[in-house]
DNA sequence: CCGCTCATGTAACTGGTTACATGATTTA
DNA sequence: TAAATCATGTAACCAGTTACATGAGCGG
């Protein structure tokens, strides 16, 4: 395992979090995710995680007590260290621009004629607004938990959120 | 051509915006820009120019007067089209929080002892630092030329990116 | 004249996605 | 008992990337 993919490091932050857990509950971890950046398929999944039990960074064991048979993955003591190396070693391209849909259209604006401009502006505002409330939501549900961490992380989301929202009506006071 | 990826509506804002191009040219844009999402490669432009040439959208013409020979490229009437389609169809998932390193490593923060989880912090905080340097520039680069809406683009980066910093900093705040 | 930028092109790969298939258990 | 959820698994695809190769024209 010469370097974690960000989905690798996700998912071992994932198994260190809520271990002993499932491929099938990692998964669910991604579908219910604000981003909607990695999709939780199982394609991607399931053979990451057989990629990572070969390298011996999660250990497998099946589980059969009455339920049904399912099998439980946790860290190995490689695999935390694994973990601890991927989130610490931070680099330039992680602080880079992310691609923002909205903004790389906002480049081309000047092809619209003025009232169709004035539309994309309210439209994409109007959507940034629907994320904004659902990520709050989302905040709160996490600040109540104990889980200091994933709150955190939500509430960076929302900033970003903010933050574009934000710039969009600084365009559209510019505009009127 | 059923529905333009983000790259290809990209594209043809590029071709759009400097018409007439070369692909070289349609590349270094990608290169130069702010954002690494897109790398700009040759094994992903060439393909994708030829694809919207087979559809239509782009017109070509070969240029030989005395410099070396080059294949300039401008929108066709559907390419103008399709541009304005793909710029105004906005859609939810185009407001969603987009994946974020820093913030994907910060969700597992308390795997770290307290020493590292400032380095890492104040490491992130460093590259964001950076990062927003040399946006500042670009944007008083691009407000000094006339492309009114590359500075909007330009500055809506920057805004997201000082969220992002602003929020390491709540968390450092949090962590002291 | 050497190295850099401009310019074109392709083969191999990769890290995912979509779509499909199966079946057990739980809940309404 | 039907529908939803839990759980596992794979094949086909796709939109990119990396890496490589070539060569003309230009600036120092």
């Amino acid at each position: 395992m010469d370097r974690l993919s960000e989905l690798e490091g996700t998912v071992l932050g994932i198994v260190w979090s809520d271990s002993p857990i499932t491929r099938y509950a990692i998964r669910t971890r991604f579908l219910n995710s604000r981003s909607s950046h990695f999709s939780g398929s199982s394609g991607a999944v399931y053979p990451l995680v057989a990629r990572l039990l070969a390298s011996g960074l999660l250990s497998a064991e099946q589980s059969q007590q009455g339920k049904r048979p399912r099998t439980l993955y946790r860290l190995t003591q490689l695999g935390e260290r694994s973990l601890r190396d991927w989130i610490v070693n931070v680099e330039g391209w992680m602080a880079a621009v992310e691609f923002d849909p909205i903004r790389a259209r906002v480049f081309f604006l000047a092809s619209l004629p003025k009232r169709s401009r004035r539309k994309f502006l309210r439209e994409a505002g109007d959507r940034l607004d629907a994320e904004i409330t659902e990520t709050i939501t989302h905040v709160k549900a996490l600040t109540e938990t104990k889980d200091t961490w994933a709150a955190w992380g939500a509430r960076g989301a929302l900033g970003v959120l903010r933050a574009r929202r934000k710039w969009l009506r600084e365009i559209e006071a510019d505009e009127s």
